[in-house]
DNA sequence: TAGGCGCGTCTAACATGGTTAGGATAGTGT
DNA sequence: ACACTATCCTAACCATGTTAGACGCGCCTA
């Protein structure tokens, strides 16, 4: 009966290993600053050498595929829990949104570098880590497509809104709480113009100043 | 009479050689790419071999700083030079200032990304090369209010949606006009929101759709 | 016109960090 | 018990920014 084991103890292992390489990967990003990452400190971080681990990955940007492709598959889950809580509302579930991948792009300043600004010279994610990325925009629009946003111009536009303020949070005001406000702000302007209805609670006074 | 000469040839020469090598940086950089800028490459095209440019520049950063201060002058002149040929109305007088940035932004990758993205690992411009960039911001908050827009929030907001959408575009539509199209859109939204008036000669058909 | 001084360039070499080669070791299956 | 392979190591390689120190040419002064 026990011939054919059940697990595979090797590449539980190795899978094992990976993980932890890019866990010990991300502390020391957090640390240095994501372009300064050494490989001699991630391996010293779980104990190797810098060569050894060429056994798990095939080279320095290997590694930052796997962290890419897992943030970018963690934050894929985050909205996904995320949908359920949302507002009934339109406008107030897209601010939401918004302020979900707000809160997600400023809480860590090396994950965002690494999902969403090229700071890494020759690294190109591969189709596959990719991959929840495309899931997460499409899932956006099909997200505000359910609450009015039928053109894609639009939704551009909202990500773009998204996008350059969070820039501006890391490069204008890291750690504070200004450019959040001005994100409500800028998505009730966009809002308005795309006629979605206002918010009940709130009682959308003007946006105007 | 005749005493002191009343030029520096050797000061002189050395500006020169420096302006030189900034040159051939940026060339190389649109080549290769502004990360990969390799100063062996930078000294071959000067005649030079690399280390000889120290002479002339501290550090492979300074050099970077040099092309950071030369890209932000020369876009001040240009805002300057355009000011006076800016349209009387309001409206179409803010986005012909975001089409301008937007043009200058996505002429150039290299340039773009050494002004407006951190892509050069440790390279911080210095307060120096980092002056005409303030001067710049200072000027559109100027110029931006005297044609109405008193708030400094909806200034930071405009200036987020030419940022977002300038880095949607080397993004995902290098070359096109796609991206273009959105800016002005999005301006009109964001113009809408504040209730600056709509522009005469297009008539202003509501942005919405 | 000769001597000296210093600017600008060179070659050689160093430092850092990703990567490869090849050997030792220990866990795994027969 | 034995062989095999996964995994780790040391040593070394390579690329690239950077430093040290020598050489030569032009300019200034005597």
């Amino acid at each position: 009966m026990l011939d054919a084991p059940n697990r595979d103890r090797v590449a539980e292992r190795r899978e094992a290993t990976r993980l932890e390489i890019v866990a010990a990967a991300w502390v020391i990003a957090r640390e240095s600053g994501l372009a300064s990452l050494r490989l001699r400190d991630v391996a010293a971080r779980v104990g190797m050498r810098a060569p050894s681990l060429y056994t798990h990955f095939e080279s320095k940007n290997a590694i930052y595929d796997a962290m890419f492709a897992q943030a970018w598959q963690e934050y894929e889950d985050a909205v996904i829990a995320l949908e359920p809580e949302l507002s009934a509302h339109p406008r107030t579930a897209i601010k939401q949104l918004a302020r979900h991948f707000y809160d997600y792009a400023t809480a860590d300043l090396a994950r965002h570098q690494l999902m969403n600004v090229r700071i890494i010279p020759g690294f190109e994610p591969t189709p596959n880590a990719y991959a929840p990325a495309v899931r997460v925009l499409e899932r956006g629009v099909e997200n505000l497509g359910r609450r009015g946003v039928t053109s894609r111009d639009d939704f551009d536009i909202w990500v773009s809104l998204i996008g350059g303020l969070v820039n501006q949070y890391h490069a204008n005001d890291p750690g504070g709480t200004r450019c959040a406000v001005l994100l409500n702000r800028a998505v009730d302007m966009w809002a308005d113009a795309l006629g979605l209805p206002v918010e009940p609670s709130t009682p959308s006074r003007k946006t105007r100043r």
